[in-house]
DNA sequence: ACGCTATCAGACAGATCTGTCTACGGCAAG
DNA sequence: CTTGCCGTAGACAGATCTGTCTGATAGCGT
């Protein structure tokens, strides 16, 4: 054992510059690649050897972290989750303090994700299409869902819609258009026909019983 | 030849019931099956091998009438398109002969689509996830949306929409967020909900210039 | 200096998928 | 009757995908 270590220490034939990964990180890397493949590709068009091939970390480190393919596709939804609530809040809150504004305001992280290179539409619906009811995935899907809406019907709440039920229905149902619409009509208007609608939505509906 | 050939014929062993279809209808089972799986699991999941076993053909008679899967999923997405198209048609003429009643009744054939069990969402948004842009897959999913929407364009100039470009945007918009939403939901209500946001906005937009 | 742990490198197995090929059977028109 | 077309049955090749396994290396705390 001693008498290889000492020749490959001085000689480094076999392996060059194995140059590993600080410690611990290899998780992050393989996660990023996956984030960056599969909503790229698609969740079965990216495969695992793709996968590690471009996280360049060894076979046997991913199936440390991931011991299937699917536990790596269920952290990508949660990784897509936190950074698609943050963009929608995010945007929502520099529309200003009124809840009413946000509503409408909330539309821009549409408008900003669609500009983006490379925008392919909802992870989440993507995910689904791919995946039979019943699975984590559908099943982690329709969790995210809610959880907007959830948060949708509290804004309309906060801004005092007579209705705000059917209000916050409207709006998903507006932002899930917008999410599908505009990887297709492939310019960035769909998110503004999107926003135009849901500040009418929101204009009528507030307008209405003051 | 001639030999095995008169073996076969009397005793017949190799093949006791070849039961052969019809004749051309081979096409028709195939693309039949690729449907009915294509739709219910993803046009990757479902396998040329599962369809070829489940359409009850040959695989030689299979690939002499589509030479590759591609050529399987574009008749599928033609048929879609047909049968979609036809019930969109058909629920609008069934609200009667003024466009603006068109304009809402229309979403009728969302809820009836909904209400269908194993509804899975739009085929061709199912199907833009799992290809690539550039691909034919995704360019056909790109004109059935673009006809869809000149179709609802055209209703909108005909009920004299002061402004009927953007009310058609809105409405397609609604249109494919109440598709998106509808399998995600389980319930068919988010199809209720598109209906009345879509009265909604054709009564607002007609009723502000009448 | 030693051992522990995380990592690398890649061979390997087993399944699955697309597409090709051979061989044969029935039916109808010439 | 023969010939051509349409169909069945299934073996086969080649690629790809998921997941397992072996063996060696680097950093870090003790």
């Amino acid at each position: 054992m001693s008498v290889y270590h000492g020749a490959m220490k001085s000689t480094a034939l076999r392996t060059p510059q194995p140059a590993r990964t600080p410690a611990g990180r290899a998780k992050d890397k393989i996660l990023a690649t996956a984030f960056r493949l599969f909503y790229a590709q698609g969740l079965r068009a990216a495969g695992i050897d793709t996968i590690i091939a471009e996280s360049g970390v060894a076979k046997a480190t991913f199936y440390k972290y991931f011991p299937a393919k699917d536990d790596l596709i269920l952290a990508y939804l949660e990784k897509v989750d936190g950074v698609w609530t943050g963009q929608l809040h995010a945007a929502a809150e520099a529309a200003g303090p009124d809840p009413a504004d946000q509503l409408v305001g909330l539309f821009d992280a549409l408008a900003t994700a669609c500009r983006r290179d490379g925008y392919r539409g909802c992870a989440f619906i993507n995910a689904a299409a791919e995946s039979p009811s019943g699975t984590r995935v559908h099943d982690r899907t329709v969790a995210h869902k809610k959880k907007i809406s959830a948060w949708i019907r509290d804004l309309a709440v906060q801004a005092g819609a007579p209705e705000p039920e059917q209000l916050a229905r409207s709006l998903a149902l507006v932002l899930d258009g917008g999410l599908a619409s505009g990887v297709l009509d492939g310019d960035p208007a769909s998110a503004l026909t999107a926003r135009n609608t849901a500040a009418q939505l929101v204009s009528v509906s507030l307008g209405a019983k003051p």
